[in-house]
DNA sequence: TGGCAGGTTGACGATCGCCTGACGGCGCCC
DNA sequence: GGGCGCCGTCAGGCGATCGTCAACCTGCCA
């Protein structure tokens, strides 16, 4: 069952929205407060979030904004009363999946939701990802590297997994740390560290380019 | 550069599109019938696709719904003169996913298409500070200017970041000492001088203005 | 035109972050 | 209960990055 959180100042709209999700599956939580819903959005593994524009403690968008720049990849469908371009469009950029305007029919907002969802969950359900040479079955934890076949432990495995579904971007230690430990960054240990010469080890070899590189001072990073 | 595929049979409307993606850096490609543009969505590798709802050979839902059932999970914007919610919602569930009424503001659609991308990459913890033809993405401590990407070592990121925060104003060495080594300024030291130096050089091209002043006996200043 | 205050530059040693190899612990399977 | 596979920790080493210094340059003022 998806959870979506509703954060929206006005119950009486909270109220419809989650009723209408309520019907079509969904189980619905709700912020009143600015402050509590990016508080639950950061705890709570929500699978999508219906975040209104205006609040009288804070900006939505700064919302959205600190989601993002937390790591945090849940979804977001910004709903306002303010239907310029303009704002839309800053809406979008800064960090909303969609924008819907008031007043807005509940079976479209529930579509959009559902989209999102649908998104996220077949990105994630996919069972084998790849990179240029390089690709890995979730499922049996085996890489493959210019037709050669890497047995992988589990943790290197889900290391590389991370890498593989954002390649091409620098990937902090915190991150990584939440990601794959699932716990915050503990700077006195060089966990990471050794894992990272674990998947080079397996994953490089003489003549191939080097497909882990490290990022002095901002983290590891897979490309080319 | 990411790859944008039009399907939409009206040439002149595909062509402002087309315009509209090349301004914020895409790669837009013209598909003017719906066999056409199955056929390349299928094989060539696209980040997203923008599809006209009504075209003469096809239901642009029937190409959404094939897309979807192949498999391919490129993003697909769908663009129709139905404006109904019904119609919206079931654009929605055939697989399209978003729905953008015409006529439409060329920004927002250029939006839209932007947030597909930034999804699928999932790039979600990028942190972007822009300036005229200067950015700083602050998690990867890489900058760009005039198209060409400069790697900065941490302190000069930071330093850096500093004044793209503060665009046009004189930062006194004071300041920047208290925020970018995060401690008072000692005088007996150059510290900030040869940062400074470190930037400029990466910065600055022939051809290009200079961006980072020194004010004399008051500090340093980013501008034009 | 010479002196001075402040800014720039290049060199160099210190420091810190990252890499590496080895080891001990824990849980699982035989 | 012993062996093995996997994980986390640790200490040593190395090179990138940073901070310091001294010499040099530049613009301002007398």
């Amino acid at each position: 069952m998806a959870k979506v959180l509703i954060i929206e100042d006005d119950d009486a709209t909270a109220a419809e929205i989650a009723r209408a999700l309520n019907q079509r599956g969904f189980e619905p939580e709700h912020a009143s407060t600015g402050e509590d819903g990016l508080e639950r959005a950061v705890t709570g593994r929500f699978d999508a979030i219906t975040l209104d524009r205006m609040l009288p403690d804070m900006d939505g968008l700064a919302i959205a904004e600190a989601l993002k720049a937390r790591g945090l990849d849940t979804p977001v469908l910004v709903i306002s009363a303010l239907n310029d371009v303009d704002e839309r469009v800053r809406g979008l950029r800064a960090g909303g999946d969609d924008y819907l305007t008031k007043p807005f029919a509940l079976e479209e907002m529930v579509a959009r939701v559902e989209v999102l969802i649908r998104r996220r969950q077949s990105d994630s359900g996919r069972l084998v990802l790849r990179y240029k040479d390089l690709e890995l079955d979730l499922v049996s934890h085996t890489a493959r590297r210019a037709g050669r076949e890497i047995r992988l432990f589990p943790k290197e495995s889900k290391l590389l997994e991370f890498f593989l579904r954002h390649p091409e971007q620098v990937l902090t230690r915190t991150l990584i740390f939440q990601t794959v430990w699932g716990y915050g960054f503990d700077p006195g240990t060089n966990l990471i560290d050794v894992h990272i010469r674990g998947l080079r080890q397996k994953l490089e070899a003489p003549g191939l380019p080097t497909i882990l590189h490290t990022e002095r001072g901002a983290g590891y990073r897979l490309s080319c």
